[in-house]
DNA sequence: GAGGCTTTTTCTCATAGTCAGAAAAAGCAC
DNA sequence: GTGCTTTTTCTGACTATGAGAAAAAGCCTC
């Protein structure tokens, strides 16, 4: 029974370079849509199980091999494509360093489509500045009392109207309120004030999908590491957990985090910085198979 | 482009009732194949999102209204269906209380299809009994060095080779390895020993899934509260989280847990029993906006 | 209505884990 | 050697967790 519909496959690559993350998505000029995320269609004859497929497209498009691949979200509202209806299963992605640079994808720091996610240098502006009215004024302009009463609880969650309730996990909650509340340039009717970079597509939401999705996921799964070189030191890890989570983090007691969890172990090498030389430590695979939440739960 | 292409919407939908946790599966004697979901394909013409056709599949195979409904995961496999490729997306959904029976569905309680998930009356039987030996064997049938080892980590991180490691939320990996193994009706080639009663297709896969998955999410998420009536006593709280976890809680910290986490409040009202009477509750479904992570983790 | 039974509810306490800051250590540059 | 930078160790207050004991509040029987 052959349907109209086709089913692609989406992918977010994420990698961690000069304490910046940093989506894969294609450059402009090419003959496929810019500002998208490398993606084709699945082939229900060649591809024996969706992840292969999804293999199959990235290293055709960006040339990468993926190591650690884990299935995201599916996407099938109406109206995600104007052109027909496409069901996207999206996949999340980690590759260990910056990988060289190929024709038709770039990696693009995705901290500039979502600026209102990076608090390592304290509140961003742009939340009090922008937000925080755009959002008042979303709720106030809600129908009736009930969805007055709907609107504010979504608000305090999400971007926490009282104070320092604001937390990282909720990037898509955030992001989807923006998007209904005509925030961003996907929305179906922006309004003047737009946040961030637009993607194409619902390209964005599904990366929002994939922040929320890592930062919910350090804290109980050693995920950190696929994206840090095989030596590393403790800055250097603190430094990646910070971009990803968005926010600092206290040196001593994530060194104490680790070490006790035993999820990593020293080379026995040091590298040189500016001060005091730095132990290089590896991760150590084993705690996979010792402690089924192997994460850094950091607070 | 008309592919050849099946999308299925499957539904694993859950309830607790007598302490015992259910699934909805069909009954043998219908057209549709028996010990299998509820399930019905995608209408990419008629359906808005994917949720809302899920929704019209449960409603139409077992006359139920679903509250709150996540998806699972999306299958793609080769293999999954003998008669043509089929992309299920599987959904999880609560229902409060035990419908009325329909015709057609029978509420299933679903440690018969993992009897080994079952240890609220301790360590059950069929872990060293079965299991132990039927793993050890499947380790050391590996054909090589390298397969031994990593078939030995699998084992070790999934039923626990060393005395009481045994994590609730693994499900799915025990399910797998056992499916690997041999040790399941549903393998490709099953062996004598078969653990568990069989299901259609691969959804004693999708079911194992839903396990590990409401297991890690009742850790933060309230989820527990859309299984029970709207007013209820804290010991049929703890016999619904005991039920879903599959092993005992110590109750006066779960009550701790709850009370000053403000996940319930008295309703004022008590109800008889055997011994003392027993205070009313019911969810205080502000704590959503309150705090992100709102779930009971008891440990 | 006293005593015993059952179940809920409160209390206690030792132990472990977390948060935040101070201070020490180890190199480099001058 | 002195000062600077960064890593690393230490400290102490505070909070949370796990496990058991004990109290409370009803019912039932006699």
């Amino acid at each position: 029974m052959p349907i109209d519909l086709a089913v692609a496959l989406d992918a977010v690559v994420a990698a961690v370079s000069d304490d910046e993350p940093r989506v894969l998505v294609r450059a402009p000029g090419g003959e496929l849509p810019a500002d998208a995320l490398p993606a084709g269609s699945f082939d229900p004859d060649g591809d024996r199980t969706l992840d292969a497929g999804l293999r199959r497209w990235v290293t055709e498009q960006a040339g990468l091999d993926l190591g650690h691949l884990e299935q995201l979200y599916t996407f099938g509202d109406r109206g995600r494509d104007a052109r027909r209806r496409v069901l996207s299963v999206a996949y999340l992605a980690f590759v260990h360093e910056r990988a060289p640079h190929v024709a038709g994808v770039r990696w693009h720091p995705w901290y500039r489509y979502f600026p209102w996610e990076d608090w390592r240098a304290g509140r961003p502006p742009i939340v009090d500045e922008t937000i925080a009215p755009a959002v008042a004024a979303w709720v106030a302009a809600a129908p009736d009392a009930e969805m007055t009463r709907r609107r504010e609880l979504r608000a305090r969650r999400a971007v926490g109207t009282s104070g320092k309730a604001w937390n990282g996990e909720l990037a898509l909650e955030r992001y989807e309120l923006f998007w209904e509340a005509g925030l961003v340039a996907e929305s179906r009717n922006p309004g003047p004030v737009l946040l961030g970079e637009r993607m194409a597509f619902d390209h964005r939401r599904i990366v929002a999908t994939a922040l929320g999705r890592i930062r919910g996921a350090l804290q109980y799964r050693p995920l950190v590491f696929e994206l840090l070189p095989p030596d590393f030191t403790l800055a250097e890890l603190q430094a990646t957990l910070e971009a990803l989570a968005g926010r600092r983090l206290h040196g001593p007691n994530l060194r104490r985090l680790v070490e006790e969890a035993a999820l990593v172990e020293p080379t026995g090498a040091v590298r040189r910085t500016a001060g005091r030389p730095a132990k290089l430590y590896r991760f150590r695979a084993a705690v996979i198979a010792e402690r089924p939440r192997a994460g850094i739960a950091f607070r």
